[in-house]
Formats: C-alpha cells, structure tokens, sequence
DNA sequence: TTTTTATAAGTGAGCGATCACTTACTTTTG
DNA sequence: CAAAAGTAAGTGATCGCTCACTTATAAAAA
C-alpha cells in the first residue's frame, strides 16, 4: 500500500530514471523544489491547453463550451495528470503551486464573466458560486471516470454524451 | 513542509497522543489499519448524519435540500473532516473505505432518484452526471471555504446565502 | 599538434533521521 | 495471581540529502 503521493521518495525516482539521486540534486535543490517544478510546468501547460480557442468576448455559452472541451480532451488525453493534480490539491503543495497560477488566466476569466452579465446572459455570482457551478460538475466528471467508478463504488466510463449532457444542464441552471 | 497526509506518520502519532507505539498496535494491526477503521468510522458517522430527516418519498427540491442542509452543516460542524476526507479521496485508502460506505445509503437515494424521475420532476440520468450536477458544487464551495480561497487565490469565505444561491441554480439546472 | 588546465555533468557510497513495527518487560485490573 | 493493558528500547528498512570522486568536452598553453 505503497502508490499515491504516499510512498512517493527522491530515491525510487532515481532508480525509476535510471539515475544517481546525486544528479537530480544537480537540477533541483531538495524534494520540495523537484515536486513545485514539474507541478507548475504541468499546471501552465494546461492552462495554455484550457485558454485554446478561448475568446473573452464570444457568448457565455460558447465560451463556457470551449473551455469544457478544452478542459474536458486535456483530462482524457493525459488522464495521470487529472491523478497528479488531484494529489497535489490535497497536499501541502497547493499553495505553492496554485498560487500565481491564474495571473492571465483568471484576469480573461473575469473579463469573460463580467460581459456575460453586462449582457444579461447571466447573473452576477461571487467567483466560488461560479466557478462551483460551472466547472465542479466536469471535474467531478472526469474523477469519476479516471477512478473508474462512482460514489456509489460503481462502475463508471464517461462518455461524450455524458459531458454534453451535464454540460446542458449547467448552462440551464446558470443562465437566466 | 511536513503536514499533509505525507507527514503522517505512526511515531508522531503515539506522541502526540501521549502513548507509546506499541499500544497503538495493541488497538491497530498495522498503519493501514489504523487509517482504514478511523476513516471508516468517521464516514459512517457522516452518512448517518448526511440521512438525518432525509425522506426518499419526499419531492425532490425539499430532499435535495434536507441532503445540502446535512452535508453543509456536517462538513462546516467538522471542518477539519473534510480536509481529512479530501485527503484520504486521493489516497490509495481510498477504495478500502469507500467501497461499500453506500449499502443502505444508496439504496436510499436510487430510491429518491427513482421517484424525481416517476414524477416526472426530473429527467432520468446515469448516477454520475446526478451526482456531478446536484452534489459537485457543493462540495466545491465547502472545499473552496476550507483552502480560505478560490481557483485564483482570491480569498473565500462561504456564506449560508451563498449556499442556497448555488443550490437554487443547481436545482434550476436539474428540474424539468 | 600535442599537452595541460578548466569546467560542467554525473556518480557510488553512505550520512543521520525517521519510518513502520516488534520484543522483552512492567503495571494495572478483576 | 492471572490476564489484560501498557511501555521503553529497540529492529532493519527507507527516507531526504551530501560528499568525495570520475568522466566528458573543450579552450589554453607548450
């Protein structure tokens, strides 16, 4: 019972790459750094993934859209990151990492939100009601299918159909 | 940086609790154990609570509401329970106690489901999208009010008016 | 051209600390 | 006094991390 972020250590790493542990104390300077490293680079090239195609000034639905399909193939696509990123929210790395991770990225996001209730696509909500609303669902989506089952503990796959339909039902709540 | 679920460890523990080691073991056959019944109990502590005057007959709005009232006051009662929960969510425990968390509870709410759904309140939905939409969000916002902030790092407090402005938005989203 | 020196990149061996866990023994309780 | 409950003092394994040292590449000196 050894797999998670648990029973993570510098020396199987190493071993795992097939070199010393000496050598990646060249590149990083303790375990911290190593973990704070390679967990930005992956968290930025995911947010770059996520803003593909996004415009700021489309429709709230087809924005919102966008960044579900964006969100939804990088997930699938690389589903280790979806564990990886999951372990790293529960740890005490987060803050670290999270932190600064939104300078562009929630700047056009509110720029996004901000003409959708200019034009009375939605109403205004405090950012956590939001984004709860309008991402929590596929989130929660996307653990279920990399953990292969639901809560009930049973089995569970997503599919396309799944997420558009979830995605329906989100626009209908949050729209007016 | 030792406080997360990394950092845990068996010595500390018994120090903490001001025993030796060795009586943990008299109670625990090893770590794995240890974890796995405190866990255990406390999940079925919560479940009891989270089932509190939930009726599976009732509408669905009021018991969606009674399940959101429960959860929300259980999860902000114990703050620290959540975090726990988060924590063991993306552990390799996870499976051990999730499991079977869910004989009588799921029962129960497949029942309710299965009512929303005969009464035509709501359309008929695969378990995971359900609980992604009516259940998501909530634990969102609780986790957001935990971390002290949202995505961006801005600062989050949860509020009660908050609460039901999501849960209003959830249920617009999911009713007919 | 050959030799020397400089520097960056990488390594094996092993440090002290801590890990999960055990043993040999003492105290408390009924 | 026998059983149950508790403990101090460890066990070997593994942790994060370092040090003394080798190898590879290339500029500088002879």
């Amino acid at each position: 019972m050894k797999d998670g972020f648990e029973g993570f250590s510098v020396n199987k790493l190493a071993k795992a790459c097939g070199i010393s542990v000496a050598t990646l104390y060249i590149y990083y300077k303790d375990k911290d750094d190593l973990i704070i490293s390679i967990a930005t680079e992956e968290v930025n090239r995911m947010t770059e993934a996520v803003l593909k195609d996004f415009d700021p000034e489309s429709s709230f639905e087809e924005g919102l859209r966008i960044q579900w399909k964006n969100r939804y193939r990088y997930m699938t696509k690389y589903p280790e990151l979806g564990l990886f990123l999951e372990k790293l929210r529960s740890s005490t790395y987060q803050q670290y990492i999270f932190e600064n991770y939104m300078d562009e990225f929630s700047n056009r996001m509110r720029v996004f939100c901000q003409n959708a209730v200019k034009r009375g696509e939605i109403s205004e909500l405090p950012v956590g009601v939001y984004w709860s609303i309008a991402f929590a669902p596929l989130y929660s989506l996307i653990r279920f299918h990399n953990e292969g089952s639901t809560v009930g503990g049973k089995p569970f796959k997503l599919t396309d159909k799944m997420v558009w339909q979830t995605f329906d039902l989100v626009i209908k709540g949050l729209k007016r």
